[in-house]
DNA sequence: ACCCGAAGGTATGGTGGCCATACCTTCTTG
DNA sequence: CAAGAAGGTATGGCCACCATACCTTCGGGT
């Protein structure tokens, strides 16, 4: 895997696969996303057909299609009549796929989603302390940190991922929340999969803390430094799993 | 601007218009970043046609409406016949628009971009000092970095542009190396478009070497400060610039 | 000197994604 | 019990993209 060749590395990456990426595919992306990262919680209700159409500039019939399928992969449910809408629903017990099954579908590009969120995480984590922020913003990274602990396993990696996008969106970069985003989608089924321990969960809140009490403090190198910790962390727990 | 509600941050993210990439576009693109970024050079002959086309995953027509875009644009000539190819033209003085109209058509989505770079730059340097490099590859490094030394006006921003992108895809990680292109491709008219002043040369000239330094001596924390402090030092020469 | 073959250039028809528009159906609320 | 706000349905059109086949150029091997 070593290549000696660095242009080898990026001509890789600039000669791959034009991604195919039409409209349809995207919103369903989108959407899901949303309700897997808690951003959409259980009963919340999406905005209008005609009006969630415009503002993701898709067409109305295209807008359908994608919540079809949501809707047939039993994330969102829909009323009609006045008052009605599309609300998302409550989680079924999502069939968790065996370790052989995950890893094989990530394969691996696990390495490579573990390496970009070691790296946009904690400069992430670091853009925030170095902001000052509103009292309100404050309080909420604080409501989201409280959340994070005390949930049952279901509701924890949801409120995790809510953190964690917290965190960046504090940022206040819209580019660099969206690839936060990206890369918690990109790991989230297996970060979903893996058996809870005690002792990890502690230990994750514990980091959560520092990390929170750093950004809050503006303490910009310590707010890098506890991320990449929890990050790594994280990682190190799931090449456990893989393993 | 300060928005005191983190939810109303990232559904911003997350509800933003669908990005309309069709296949057409995209090509263009990558072709043009491969060649604006430098990893493509004058002379150089791009792959045969219906091997690239098969390669980035697009019809041989689609193919060919980006490469004639981009011969209507100087950017490529073709020519016909055996041992014939499309080659990268010579860089004929691009027309540089006015600050007014960089600014405007970049807005105050440069500020987003420089966040981007400020958090995932730096981060690649800190990965790839924290990497084991091959003899190969430490030697190509040394490479760029005198090449980014030396050259006048003209190449000194490609020469930038090949060093900044090894350095990230020594990281070893193609997203993240996707991430930096990205990146570099957003600030790249503004940057070309930097006044040359001796003293501002010089001194990223010493940063440069200070990053690479780092890097080959597996200094990882080094590696992080010293491109962030580059990064910081050319974003306050872009603000300046368009002040 | 010649011709083969590798390359770019051209033409054609088909398929499907996406859209605009109009209209129907349901159901809550005043 | 109507009004209106929502989801559900139907139709026709446009255009991007593709697969395929063929033409044209021209260097290099024989």
């Amino acid at each position: 895997m070593t290549i000696g060749n660095v242009e080898a590395l990026w001509t890789q990456t600039l000669f791959s696969p034009v991604p195919v990426r039409n409209a349809f595919e995207v919103t369903i992306e989108r959407l899901a996303q949303s309700i897997r990262l808690g951003v959409l919680v259980e009963g919340d209700r999406l905005p209008p057909e005609r009006e969630l159409a415009e503002t993701l500039g898709v067409s109305r019939v295209t807008l359908r299609e994608a919540i079809k399928a949501l809707r047939d992969a039993g994330l969102v449910e829909s009323r009609r009549g006045r008052g009605g809408g599309t609300f998302v629903a409550v989680p079924r017990r999502e069939p968790t796929r065996s370790r052989d099954k995950i890893e094989q579908s990530i394969g691996h590009a696990l390495e490579d989603a573990l390496a970009l969120r070691k790296v946009v995480e904690p400069g992430a984590a670091a853009l925030a302390a170095n902001r000052t922020l509103s009292a309100a913003d404050r309080s909420s990274l604080l409501e989201y940190l409280r959340a994070s602990t005390d949930t049952k396993p279901a509701g924890r990696r949801r409120a995790d991922s809510r953190l964690h996008l917290a965190i960046a969106a504090l940022g206040g970069s819209a580019l660099v929340t969206a690839v936060v985003a990206d890369v918690q989608m990109r790991l989230d089924e297996l970060l979903r999969a893996i058996p809870v321990i005690a002792a990890n969960i502690a230990h994750s809140d514990m980091q959560h803390a520092a990390i929170v009490e750093a950004i809050l403090g503006g303490q910009v190198d310590a707010a890098r430094t506890e991320m990449e910790e929890h990050v790594d962390g994280t990682a190190a727990l799931l090449r456990g799993f893989l393993s």
